[in-house]
DNA sequence: CGTCGGTCGTAC
DNA sequence: GACGTACGACCGACGT
């Protein structure tokens, strides 16, 4: 191809906008529009415009109604279902966006888009203009030629005149020879009965065409023979409708190809309304946009003299609520300084105070004393209700300047969560959603990487409107959400009686933190690294070679290649697993390199993740760790921990337990670890009320044994430990929403016999097989299930047509009530707690929750009377039909407590 | 040199 | 693929 020609791509829009609404899962936006299809094929859009930069390029889209081959043959497409809606109303937004984009659309009434483009390309070959017609339709392979070549955008083939050859075994030129012989099903179009696409060539090969064919219909013996004769007089017609009309009397030129300017402005309000987030970003890194943006900052206020301060002082104190903001130095919530306040008290109008900007030519400015002194009085002040996004933040920061915010009456990031727990909290992504609107994003302004600024490095020009935007849209997305959580009591309580008022709670166990020995730590760490160099070094020696442990590449290239063991599993990718479970059994198998990789792994996870990190992240000042609990990551209603994580602090092996040791306490302290006994199967038996499993919990019995006894038909006595495993693992995947291939790999035994494992549970407990039932149904219904406290979990893919996507929603459905409902009762245990531990002033703070755990460091002395306190507390956090049952350790380390 | 997806492993 | 929810380390490919 000369490099100097112009290249012109038409688009089969209407066979991508099929493609892409049965390939891809199906996407829709906060208010459930479907946009799968229109975000496939634009997405496929802008990857051809970006990698060919042609100067001509159009989509083209099928007309509707009625169409020539229907006037030709009343069943053309007969058989085809109707255009199912989901994909009926992506049409109308899709050929808005193609327009935008400045993709000149062509549609033909009473032609299919096919035509239209064989009419193009073919007056393009005359014209020996090179053209690429991007297609998902085989079809059209027929149009190639030197000059016309296919390409399908969505698994990159491309079919040149060699390309068709390969793909078909005959040339461009037969194609549409070949096609009559096979018929389509999808059009209706019938073929000769039996043919399909091996015997089609095998005939071309052999007589060059279609038309010779027929001329030797004889020749062809067998019952396929009689099929062709038999269809002697259909395949003319078949003919004609499956060959692409390439002499329409089109009114188009190669003009009317050309590429348009785009239209900024409707593509904005497309991607807003679509939800197209990363393309608006896009479009606001290209400069569009910033207008809109510039009008409203210039109603924002940078305070900076001390006559507005005070102005803006009596108008908080006059409002009956205010959303607040800081802006600081580090998301580290222990090392950030304050360096500039924003807030707003009704939509738009908004003000930023800095007092921490130290740039080269920073204006005069405000002092921290002056603008948080005369701020502090109202902030303490649990009268003035504050609203904002992640206050707990906020909460932390102001400690570090002796300030203890109080009146924290709303926090959009929890109002959010609450509503629906599986969108995005952030307020970017709540801007975009609910208000339609792109805010300033922190990088945009602070730069990204090694060059990021910290905010007081931010010129007040930016800085000012990017804070006072901070509080102006909490304002108004707290608006919106609150609105729609007075429409849904439960929701409403969840929010109120639970999330909100855990804010500060988790406040105080973060600020708390937890002691950590860290001398303890690093001598455990040198242990660690001398034993992972002697293991690293017999494994060089077996494999006889050198090698990074730590690759699951390089180690498949190993293990599989070079010393040839079977792959049992594959990963999601394909590709031989070299899992724990799998290098397990290699080395029951007697395998000397698997077994040593294994030690290797779980003795250098435990130093990179547990001793080295934990002694990094054990705060100079305090000597203790201070994590951060997420409160709206985990769409169950769980918290997330993170920096570091302590919910995942190692408890199983020996090795492991080490590094619970290191957590400890205070001089003269001690702690207690407080955790709910089977949280989550209690609930299993409160929801479902099943009779036996009701029974096992009152009678106080071991649940694994009562399994067991049930399961395998013998007396709670004569329960042995295989079997009381093989009970647990089915409690356990229970709650998981088993399957019996799971509990198969689980306890290593057939398929079969684990099926009729959960055969026998569930005739035993039938009332857990009816609610696991009713549960899906209830998911299908509403596409949400719900705690015990009416906490929702959406389940967008419960309907899903792809099964996996499917399957796996149903599973989730199972899982969450449980789940969610332990979260909800050990979130009002904690809160409760708090307030016990207040009221009573013991010398005691609870310092970590792991999930069914809380953690409470207390002076000796108390330990009896606190002990008391969290099991009555914990234990009536809820009222179930089975009682909830708390164990409570002691120790001089979390380890001992436990 | 940073980012990001894939894989793995720890907890409940 | 194959039992839910998280976080994070490491590798290696990729883009700047």
């Amino acid at each position: 191809m000369a490099e100097n020609d112009p290249l012109v791509i038409l688009v089969d829009g209407s066979s991508y906008l099929f493609r892409a609404f049965h390939a891809l899962p199906p996407l829709s936006n906060s208010k459930g529009q479907p946009t799968g299809a229109v975000y496939g094929v634009i997405n496929m859009l802008r990857k051809l415009r970006d990698e060919y930069q042609p100067e001509y390029m159009a989509v083209v889209f099928d007309a509707k109604g009625k169409t020539f081959r229907h006037e030709m043959y009343e069943d053309y497409k007969a058989n085809r279902p109707q255009m199912p809606d989901d994909l009926q109303v992506q049409i109308e937004p899709l050929h808005k966006l193609v327009k935008a984009m400045g993709f000149p659309l062509i549609s033909v009434d009473g032609v299919e888009a096919d035509d239209v483009i064989g009419t193009l390309a073919t007056r393009a070959s005359e014209r020996h203009l090179k053209m690429l017609v991007s297609t998902g339709d085989k079809d059209l392979a027929q149009l190639v030629n030197a000059d016309v070549t296919l390409i399908n955008t969505m698994n990159d083939q491309i079919l040149d005149e060699t390309g068709v050859e390969e793909k078909f075994e005959v040339p461009p030129a037969r194609i549409i020879d070949y096609l009559t012989l096979v018929g389509d099903s999808s059009d209706n179009i019938p073929g000769v009965p039996k043919v399909g696409p091996k015997t089609a060539t095998k005939w071309l090969k052999k007589y060059g065409s279609l038309d010779n064919l027929i001329a030797h219909a004889d020749e062809i013996s067998g019952k396929i023979g009689d099929n062709l004769r038999n269809s002697l007089d259909k395949l003319p017609l078949s003919r004609e409708l499956v060959t692409i009309r390439c002499d329409l009397d089109l009114e188009l030129d190669l003009d009317d190809l050309k590429m348009q300017p785009a239209d900024d402005k409707v593509l904005h309000d497309m991607y807003v309304e679509l939800e197209f987030r990363t393309w608006l970003d896009d479009l606001a890194a290209a400069g569009g946009g910033s207008a809109a943006r510039q009008k409203v900052a210039s109603e924002y206020e940078t305070v900076l003299s001390r006559e507005v301060f005070q102005r803006w002082l009596k108008r908080l104190k006059a409002a009956e609520a205010f959303a607040f903001d800081t802006e600081t130095t580090s998301l580290d919530y222990m090392a950030a300084r304050v360096v500039g306040v924003s807030f707003a008290v009704e939509p738009g109008a908004a003000a930023y105070v800095p007092f921490g900007h130290d740039y080269a030519g920073a204006p005069q400015q405000l002092s921290e004393d002056q603008v948080l002194g005369g701020l502090k009085p109202l902030l303490e002040n649990p009268k003035n209700a504050k609203i904002g996004q992640n206050l707990k933040y906020d909460a932390h920061v102001l400690m570090n300047h002796g300030i203890e915010m109080k009146g924290i009456a709303e926090d959009t990031m929890l109002e959010s969560y609450v509503l629906d727990s599986t969108q995005r909290h952030d307020m970017n992504s709540m801007a975009l959603r609910l208000l339609g609107h792109e805010t300033i994003h922190f990088e945009d302004i602070a730069g990204k990487g090694a060059r990021q600024l910290t905010f007081n490095q931010i010129e007040l020009e930016q800085a000012g409107p990017y804070a006072a935007e901070d509080a102006d849209i909490t304002l108004q997305i707290h608006q919106k959400l609150s609105a729609q959580l007075q429409a849904e009591k439960t929701l409403m309580s969840v929010y109120r009686d639970i999330e909100l008022p855990l804010l500060p709670v988790l406040q105080k166990i973060e600020r708390n933190g937890v002691k950590v020995d860290v001398p303890m730590l690093k001598k455990h760490s040198k242990q660690l690294a001398k034993k992972i160099t002697e293991i690293e070094q017999q494994a060089f020696e077996v494999a006889g070679q050198s090698f990074n442990l730590a690759s699951p590449k390089q180690l498949q290239a190993l293990l599989f290649d070079k010393l040839g063991l079977k792959p049992k599993r594959k990963t999601p990718k394909g590709q031989p697993s070299t899992a724990e479970d799998v290098l397990q059994e290699y080395a029951d198998e007697g395998e000397e390199l698997p077994a040593l990789i294994l030690e290797h792994r779980s003795l250098s996870k435990l130093k990179s993740t547990y001793t080295d990190k934990l002694a990094d992240q054990v705060n100079p000042n305090t000597g203790r760790v201070h994590t951060s609990y997420n409160q709206t990551v985990a769409a169950t209603g769980r918290l997330s921990s993170t920096d570091p994580n302590l919910q995942n602090i190692p408890v199983r092996s020996e090795e492991g337990r080490r590094i619970r040791q290191a957590f400890t306490a205070e001089r003269d302290c001690c702690l207690l670890a407080a955790d709910y006994s089977q949280i989550e199967l209690r609930i299993m038996a409160h929801l479902s009320q099943d009779a036996n499993l009701l029974k096992a919990f009152s009678e106080g019995m071991d649940v694994h044994r009562a399994t067991a006894a049930e399961v395998f038909g013998v007396s709670v006595d004569a329960v042995d430990s295989g079997q009381r495993r093989a009970a647990k693992a089915i409690n356990f995947g229970l709650i998981y929403g088993m399957s019996a291939f799971g509990l198969a790999r689980q306890l290593g035994i057939g398929r079969y016999e684990a099926q009729e494992y959960v055969d026998l549970y569930f005739t035993r407990y039938p009332g857990v097989k009816a609610y696991m039932d009713s549960t899906r149904a209830h998911a299908h219904d509403r596409g949400y299930v719900e705690t015990v406290f009416g906490r929702r979990l959406y389940l967008p893919e419960i309907n899903s047509r792809n099964g996996q996507r499917r399957q796996y929603a149903e599973r989730t459905a199972i899982n969450a009530p449980m789940q969610g409902t332990a979260a909800d009762i050990i979130k009002r245990a904690m809160i409760s707690v708090d307030q016990a531990l207040t009221k009573q002033k013991l010398d005691a703070r609870v310092v970590m929750q792991v999930h069914d755990e809380l953690v409470v460091e207390v002076a000796k002395t108390q330990a009896d009377k606190l002990t008391k306190l969290l099991r009555s507390n914990m234990e009536s956090a809820a009222e179930l039909s089975v009682p909830l049952l708390v164990d409570v350790g002691r120790g001089s380390n979390w380890d001992e407590a436990h």
